[in-house]
DNA sequence: CCTTTAAATTGACAAAGATCAATACTTTAG
DNA sequence: CTAAAGTATTGATCTTTGTCAATTTAAAGG
């Protein structure tokens, strides 16, 4: 969680460049522009032409957070959509007895509008970066001025929001009917597939933050890649996990 | 769950009426008609007018189902949108090895939108009525017709998705991190505030139902309530069940 | 390179919750 | 009213998972 010196020096270099997008010298950051939004399925914007685009992101700053920085904080109102430009960060729900449960982790081209949009605007979960993050804050109040116009984009929203509606519902099943190996299995997958794309990879989670994505305290997580390295499943060097044999795993979190 | 012949008598003899609304005496049920929904803040469509509730409700049938029912099915697709009539039925998952996990009840004036609108229309979920449901299926296409000119009514379709989604990150929480007398209590607390609305009701929630609400097995559950009991915080008489100390329920919520 | 601190791992034990089996109620069907 | 079937309750026991403490490994700062 703590600060991490080396990159924070490389932010502030680039932080003291002024903006490359408007060439407006009194900027210390660039500003948010329309390259911020990748351009997939995914992207609640893809239907928007220009003029509208150009509304979203103007006089908009992109703004960087430290891994550990908390980008949103649970119970706290804001009135803003959140783009992910770069880096990864963690949604969690802190629950009583400061237990943390991650929902999921979100990267370049995602969106946070989860919390209330149109409804309070009260954020009911935690956001942080768990790595050096740089995102476009848009105005929700935007948002609104839009639908008006564009009822596409208004379907977009909707779609986003029943597929945030079903991720958490399969998620609520997995983590309260498997056992341990099970949810493990579905971690490391979740981890492989939506995340970072590759068999091998090097992840900034604490074996912490693994468990509080699988529900289980971090020595049960522990015992648990343990076993999996014993049935050559997967092998991990410290941060560095590779998953061997993704049918197995898949076997694991069906019956597990 | 097997049908109950009592319950469906009564059925027999409605539906054998001529629709009391349109007065099609070719029609054998009661058609859809804008008393169907019920005039609160969580109406979807409040802020529709004359014209385009019409719109809805055109050629659509109210449909009965009797206790035991499946009205939706998860992993099939429909492009129905249920608003309830009345009845209550339970929302649920059904995960690997049976188990089932009851997401929350529905009564009327509720709607069920949550599946897949606007996103392959495949439900997530089951649901099925625990008490005879009579209930309008509103094909969700005429949803779409509606947001090219009322962006109002877009907004209000996020809102009840925000706070579906809300609801469904703190019963995650819930269902996760509190041990067995919480979940019970939370479960009693939600039947009395949202469901029944008064601190003696008999419901038709069986104890293996009411299990599945807490993601536990029955006989724990009767375990917990036992305690309950003996605790005078609640008092039960078979399918009866009287909440004698809420602020010491929410207690066992917060701290169990 | 060494010191200090945080994070990861391991083992022994305790607690929460599930399973299984037996018994007691309720409800339904005749 | 009574038998049969389903549901609820209880106790004994086993499994899963968490807790606590000790040890090892890795990382950060000088």
């Amino acid at each position: 969680m703590a600060g991490n010196s080396r990159d924070e020096s490389i932010m502030k270099k680039v932080e003291d460049k002024d903006c490359t997008i408007c060439n407006d010298y009194s900027k210390k950051q660039n500003c948010c522009n329309t390259s911020c939004f990748v351009d997939d399925e995914l992207n609640i914007f893809k239907n928007l032409n220009d003029e509208e685009l150009n509304l979203i992101v103007e006089k908009e700053q992109q703004i960087k957070y430290k891994t550990g920085e908390t980008i949103i904080k649970q119970n706290t109102a804001s009135t803003y959509v959140i783009c992910m430009k770069d880096g990864f960060a963690k949604i969690f729900m802190e629950g009583e007895k400061g237990k943390s449960l991650i929902i999921k982790i979100i990267g370049k081209g995602n969106f946070i509008t989860g919390g209330g949009l149109f409804n309070g605007n009260v954020h009911h979960f935690t956001v942080s970066a768990i790595t050096p993050v740089t995102c476009c804050l848009i105005d929700s109040g935007k948002l609104t001025q839009l639908f008006t116009n564009n009822s596409q984009f208004a379907v977009e929203l909707l779609r986003t929001h029943t597929r945030q509606n079903n991720f958490l519902l399969s998620r609520m099943v997995g983590l309260t009917q498997k056992y341990m190996p099970g949810r493990v299995a579905d971690t490391l997958l979740y981890l492989k597939n939506e995340i970072y794309k590759s068999n091998r990879f090097i992840t900034t989670l604490s074996r912490q933050e693994l468990a509080d994505m699988s529900n289980m305290t971090k020595e049960s997580l522990v015992r648990i890649l343990q076993q999996f390295k014993e049935s050559n499943l997967i092998k991990t060097h410290a941060s560095e996990i590779e998953i061997l044999d993704e049918p197995a795993l898949k076997h694991v979190s069906i019956n597990g």
